[in-house]
DNA sequence: CATACTGGTCCAGTCAGTAGACCAATCTGA
DNA sequence: TCAGATTGGTCTACTGACTGGACCAGTATG
């Protein structure tokens, strides 16, 4: 038997068939962030072939190839002699949700939020070390602080959900909250900013913190789940009724 | 001065010239997981030229460019007539770091996977559409005939989970499953390429899908579950063990 | 309406990567 | 021991993506 290779039902992953993306294709990518980072509206021009070509480091044939791609995608539009306009962007594809209007976002980033940050609690009550434990007491200070200011205490609320995060020690979840703590800020704000939540959320920031020193996981993630609830619930929903864009199959 | 041309103050990052990797270099990062994948010693042989060019779809010399890269590294020696043996792994420092680096984070990626695709399961049973409901059985099909050929499947599991992403219409969760794609990949790969392991991840992935037709949340969510923990059961460490960094408070 | 842009098309050339033949070293088993 | 299979080493012809121009055809604009 073969000893240094493995034997028949040889499943090596690292070993599957590379595929490599033609240059267009990364291509047509740079043009998509183009768009969104210069925030392009319906109906603007983008930069001539040429022009493009030499700013990518690349040949006119291969943005054109691109263009194509866009193109067949609706998203382009190209006139003959006059130039390449924006034609429509799909909100439903890729990094582009950023331009997905914001009623339809909220509910979606706070579902995400639900997403990461219930597992983030529970696994900070199983982690957390000493420093963490006073990170998060200094966030829940820092609230106390600001409400009895009568401010809404954005502050501490960040400081504390960032000490949570922290706690769990899973960098990858780290890093998808830091993905979205841009939309996050703008949910707290909403949030905060309603009559009489900031002690209501400072509360909830004390059980969570209490949970997560006693250790008890699922008491962390029961705590986290009724901050959150208590976060979408309001009337964000009223104003920002969740997208019906597409018909669901009846169950 | 130069009308024509953009003006300097024109930033425009998303068209800054692109960089294309050499093929060698993918193939040469490739060798390198699989020789920490399976767990290769030094003075073990690597599989023969023509062997590898054919299993990773590229051609022999393509193979050579990328053993010659190692070897200029010390990580592998060739013998003429012999073989390509690994020569040299010192997994805290060189290339060989970021791979096994890369693969130290799996089990916080599986945790963030967690996070993400049970809540993802929920939404998709909620929100499915008829067109969802036809993505995700063409994942379930092309899986099925990968396992019925031998293959492992590994396109037809990222199909699958890609479809249920799809169908739960949050492009924040979207975004977020997006950026962990590459690791997520890798997870795929170590799980697939166990003994038996594939069916088994079929027969979890019919059924999440069928708690997802059937309209049922909770169902998909417990079937999602279920499949990570299974996704989960590695055992990832018996070769490069993770510093053991922060002592955690008793609880 | 002249000019200077725009996209549309074509073509010769470059170069990374492919496919296959063949040689040289080495391993293996009768 | 030795023949045959298998390994790496080298070379060549070929393909195809991409380049870098030239040139044509629309369109905008003074």
């Amino acid at each position: 038997m073969a000893t240094g290779t493995p034997p028949l039902t040889d499943a090596a992953p690292a070993l599957r068939p590379v595929a490599r993306a033609p240059l267009h294709e990364a291509i047509a990518e740079r043009l998509l962030s183009h768009v969104v980072q210069s925030d392009l509206k319906v109906g603007d021009r983008l930069p001539g072939e040429r022009d493009l070509a030499r700013r990518l480091g690349v040949s006119r044939t291969t943005v054109r190839q691109a263009i194509v791609v866009l193109q067949t995608q609706g998203i382009l539009e190209v006139r003959h002699g006059g130039g390449t306009f924006l034609r429509d962007l799909d909100p439903t594809s890729g990094p582009l949700a950023r331009v997905v209007e914001r009623r339809h976002r909220l509910p979606a980033v706070l579902e995400a939020r639900r997403a990461l940050e219930i597992p983030i609690a529970a696994l900070a009550a199983e982690r957390r070390t000493e420093a963490d434990l006073a990170a998060i007491a200094s966030g829940l200070d820092l609230m106390r602080r600001e409400v009895a200011n009568g401010d809404i205490g954005l502050e501490g609320d960040g400081a504390f959900h960032r000490a949570v995060t922290e706690a769990a020690h899973n960098p990858v979840l780290a890093e998808l909250m830091d993905r979205l703590q841009e939309a996050v800020a703008e949910t707290r704000g909403e949030s905060l900013s309603q009559q009489g939540r900031p002690p209501r959320s400072l509360a909830d920031h004390e059980a969570i913190a209490a949970a997560v020193v006693a250790g008890d996981p699922d008491a962390a993630a029961d705590a986290m789940r009724a901050h959150l609830d208590h976060v979408a619930d309001l009337r964000l929903f009223e104003i920002y009724p969740p997208a019906q864009d597409a018909q669901e199959v009846p169950r």
